[in-house]
DNA sequence: GATGAATGAGGATTCATTCAT
DNA sequence: TATGAATGAATCCTCATTCAT
């Protein structure tokens, strides 16, 4: 054991290989956001990462599985950054600020990983990815019903998911558009994404997030 | 019996090649539909149209025109068919009367044309063609744009802009919930999206399109 | 405790390493059985042995030696245990108790060593491979040649090595078969083999081993 | 239409097609028996034929595909231009006679298809082919047993199927001394697979086929 | 025009082997 | 020594596109 004997070094070489591992994630990041999954080769990937084929495919036994765990560190790290962050809701809040804050924290984090963007939009994305990034669909999903749930204490299952569907629609559409501008257009369209949520949850949970509604549901149109 | 010696061989000519045209945009409308673009194969289109690889080549020149040839065709039946319908309104119209009509509209003729979707969604479509479906997006734009600025006379254009992406972008995340839900769920969806563009307009252009908004918009959140 | 500083110290390296030696040849005879040597990966082999694939190639330059130290150990094992036994045959002995013996002796050592024939057979198996299984072959053959030989006195050499080959050939015709069966079935496979070899040999080495014969040769047919 | 009007052109292409696939089943023929099923690689194959990998796709589904094909049509050949000679046989026959047309026949098939012996042989070859060449073993494996039940018919189901494994497999091994032989060689080692095969059936049939052995078998040794 | 064969570069993946630690 | 990461040529196979008929 030639180790200096310090806290925890349990395997070096697992610490080159962690290291690739990250490097090949990010290089794979960067392909997707640039070709889409499809179109993205994995030799483009090894290259992207400046290694050689092989390297990649000792860690990863193939496309799929890149796609697969990029998504799980991205929900990872979601998780921890926002997610507890967003669990607990003073019901005194503003609604408008509650979104407002969501929405920001978002967008700053798909402005920093825009991959997650990438894969979750795919429309060719094959079936096993497609069902990965379901579930990360779905655990947004589950996070937003919640929140709703607190405020709609009242309101049947099935249409507090289709809220949480359709303001996570509307947030992907934003994103969508966030992206693609940049400086005072994008604050710009960050502020339209807020506009629409607000607008639309306003008549569901009212203008604070403790007064709950009576009637819950489809009320307009 | 190759051709009877006449004038009009062209024209027949031109009938079959019209023919041919359209089984072969079917076939990619297909195709397109259940893989992607990018996976797309145009052997497969040709099978599914019934012909040979070369024949395809005969009325495309590559992948790419089929896509374009596409979109062009279905801007212009969306135009023949919706186009001028849209342009007049009423000033008179109630809002969500009017989102109400533009909405059942859209959802029939997407519903009707799954590829349109297909086309405008790929994350990984190539240059040129992501280049020609932004005409498509383009000019589906403009058309909002004109509307809204009908009843926003003193709202400056890049704002009439933005929000004409807005309502495009809440549109078409919508069209997603649609088109993966049946029956009565999505009759529930369809609802939600006249919700949340009514909802996100009214403060904008009133209640009737006829009554201008003072207050110009985004003075909110 | 890396190692005791004394003596024996190359001993106990060397110890470790025949350990390993055997380790990797057990690991190689198991996956060459399972797939053929053809198919076999090194990695695979490491993997079964429990090591790095490394470690594999600290003790075998290429997987071409792994096959060729494999047979040689056989051999080796093989004379051990049935060489001096196969050698000195008593004239007196009856044709049929003297095959009987011998085909019963290799039929244990092959099902004690199922790679022995599966090296024996491969195909595909690549050039210098097949040479030094040739080896093996001819050992086995020149091994026949000497017992035939010993009661065909008068017969030329040619006809004993054709014999002998044909031998063999009966031998490893009748093993697979024998592989692939279990139990009675396989018991009557192996009385089949003996009665090929003996009715083969009969006319020619007649009824005990001692009487030798006039002609040697073709006389029927 | 620059065809010599003759009885059938159906398809041009077709015919152009089956050159093509006779080509490549036989370029693949040709590697199979230089380095075996799975060291053959396709575009070995394709190179041997003198197309692109292309080609050989255009035809086969993959190399499986090739050796199954090749397999089918073997068996195929063989059963034109030896299986229905072999069929009846006058009981009055000489046992010895028998055998010797049946070994030569065979032999110069497997002369004339030396992939034949390769793809029989194959340890590594995996599942969907040794099914199928199970299929063509078990074929001829039908045909002995046929032959033997025949002239044994007080003999029980398994030891017929038993004696003509057995008898295939003296075969086998035969063969493949003789293919590595040329000449005089070779002629002398047909001799002894047929003095084998008489010699191991002569106690079981009799001289004659009609000849009805009352012993039924395997009463030696 | 139509056909289907032909092409060959490119993509995912494997594997014998080497190398830094 | 042992490890496991690294390599890169080679494999099977696909597909947009071209060509002879």
């Amino acid at each position: 054991m030639p180790e200096t004997p310090g806290k925890e070094q349990p395997r070096r070489r697992q610490a080159r290989g962690e290291r690739r591992i990250a490097q090949l994630l990010e290089a794979a990041a960067t392909v997707f956001c640039a070709t889409g999954y499809t179109a993205a080769s994995t030799n483009a990937i090894a290259r992207e990462a400046g290694v050689s084929p092989g390297t990649l495919y000792q860690f990863f036994p193939n496309k799929e599985a890149l796609a697969i765990e990029l998504g799980d560190r991205l929900m990872h790290e979601m998780r921890e950054t926002y997610g507890e962050a967003l669990a607990p809701v003073d019901p005194a809040t503003p609604l408008h600020e509650a979104v407002s804050a969501a929405v920001d924290r978002f967008i700053a984090f798909n402005t920093e990983h825009p991959v997650f963007f990438a894969l979750m939009h795919g429309p060719d994305i094959p079936g096993r990815i497609a069902e990965e990034h379901d579930a990360l669909h779905a655990a947004l999903i589950a996070r937003i019903e919640e929140l709703l749930a607190s405020v709609l204490p009242d309101t049947p299952g099935t249409e507090v998911t289709r809220t949480a569907q359709v303001c996570l629609g509307i947030y992907k559409a934003g994103l969508e558009l966030v992206l693609i501008h940049e400086g005072a257009e994008r604050a710009a369209y960050i502020q339209e994404i807020k506009h629409v949520l607000i607008r639309y949850l306003e008549p569901l949970v009212g203008d604070r997030l403790g007064e709950i509604q009576l009637t819950g549901g489809d009320r307009q149109g």
